[in-house]
DNA sequence: GTTCGCGACGAACACTGTTCGTGGACGGAA
DNA sequence: TTCCGTCCACGAACAGTGTTCGTCGCGAAC
């Protein structure tokens, strides 16, 4: 006798591609941490074990996630501007790109990367800087800074999208969420603090949690920008 | 009969002070990720039940801990000079402070830091902006910016620091080690790429994993500073 | 001297990433 | 067609993880 009811009809449709693009759904709906090697598995209907033959480990699997979400990022053309205008353009696609995945940009912190879209971008991005006439050691430490400026505002977008969302839920749409609310909770703290103690974050505190959206990160995209042609 | 042989002699030794610093210890000795409650229990020779009468979570046990590094943080005096050499002085001590720490950074990317020595060096770094003559607004965009390079650096140098410190073990000071090493391994990455498809990264690959140390992070920051004082 | 509350902590729960071994399915060779 | 060999899906297990609960001993208050 069978050991069981073992019923594999249509069971070889694994494949490396499967395995990510399973896994960037995944993070999706749970998130970058809560996205185990057992929930992408199971988004496969299959065991945890059958994801290694694809897959070193989830560091692998989560950077192969990241490089898949930068596949969306169309590089811009000569009818988007000038260099600066295409670099700004392409920056907050990446951006973007990484931000609609939950908090995917955390694979780039934890690790380089150097998976086909990323040096594909970034290829563009050092093209764009030498065309703007960089200098060349000042290119390559420029694609750096925005490489962390990428991942950073990623994160923070997509914890502000993340709140937004909380917020909305009508599940928990009480005091408590809004008391557990991103931007909130900071304020509430900058709002306890001594005036005398802390006399410039209490006097700044609207601005400091304010226009966590898009006006925050170009204006930090211009700041960089315009730090880079003051090398000269 | 005792159930066992039960010896407490002077166990009582246990605060919240205790545990964060010996958590800072912990993440000095095996790093932020495997910086275990269990393990910090084992350097405070109880379990690790114990340690959540004095913390809620992890989370917050790391943000403490994220804390306490920042403590050693002097604040810029005005022999320092003016505005901007304090500004930039302060900043590197920031950073400083984080990398001699492995990488608790990590802390400050995963929630915003909101502790006493956070709020004290922030108070001091939004009030030399001010000082300097930058736009209120700005002064609050331009201090998530530099919190951004502050974490982002501190991890990158705690990275770079890392791989010294794994080439110099003479245990597997081997090929397989100089191999495994952090900017060795990318650079093998990008002299393995195709010049027709990547022109100017293997253009300028000698300048991209090259000069991991302060060179690069003091150019950032003049990089932003010069950013925000072209902001106007 | 007795009671009472705080807190240290053993045990357990529900997970996690990863490895091993089995065994079935499929390709090509005889 | 039969056989063999390779591949790989996957059950089971290992060694951990964060966190919670209940108990129980100790110090202090009454």
């Amino acid at each position: 006798m069978p050991p069981g009811p073992r019923t594999r009809p249509a069971k070889t449709a694994l494949s490396r591609e499967a395995v990510v693009a399973a896994a960037l759904r995944v993070v999706d709906e749970v998130g970058y941490e809560a996205a185990s090697m057992r929930r992408v598995a199971a988004e496969l209907e299959t065991g945890p074990a059958s994801l290694y033959v694809y897959v070193a480990d989830r560091r692998e699997l989560m950077e192969a996630v990241h490089d898949l979400a930068l596949a969306d990022v169309a590089l811009p053309t000569g009818a988007d501007g000038d260099w600066r205008a295409r670099l700004e353009l392409l920056i907050d696609r990446m951006v973007a790109a990484l931000a609609a995945h939950a908090d995917i940009a955390m694979a780039a912190i934890a690790g380089v990367p150097l998976g086909p879209h990323s040096l594909r971008v970034n290829e563009e991005v050092l093209r764009l800087l030498r065309v703007g006439g960089i200098d060349d050691a000042a290119c390559a430490w420029a694609a750096d800074l925005l490489g962390q400026y990428v991942a950073s505002s990623a994160l923070e977008q997509a914890a502000w999208r993340r709140e937004q969302r909380e917020i909305a839920d009508p599940g928990r749409a009480t005091t408590e969420a809004m008391g557990a609310a991103f931007a909130g909770r900071i304020d509430a703290v900058y709002a306890a603090l001594d005036p005398a103690e802390f006399p410039t974050i209490v006097a700044l505190r609207p601005l400091l949690t304010g226009g966590g959206g898009d006006a925050r990160a170009s204006w930090k995209l211009r700041v960089i920008v315009d730090g880079l042609l003051a090398q000269g």
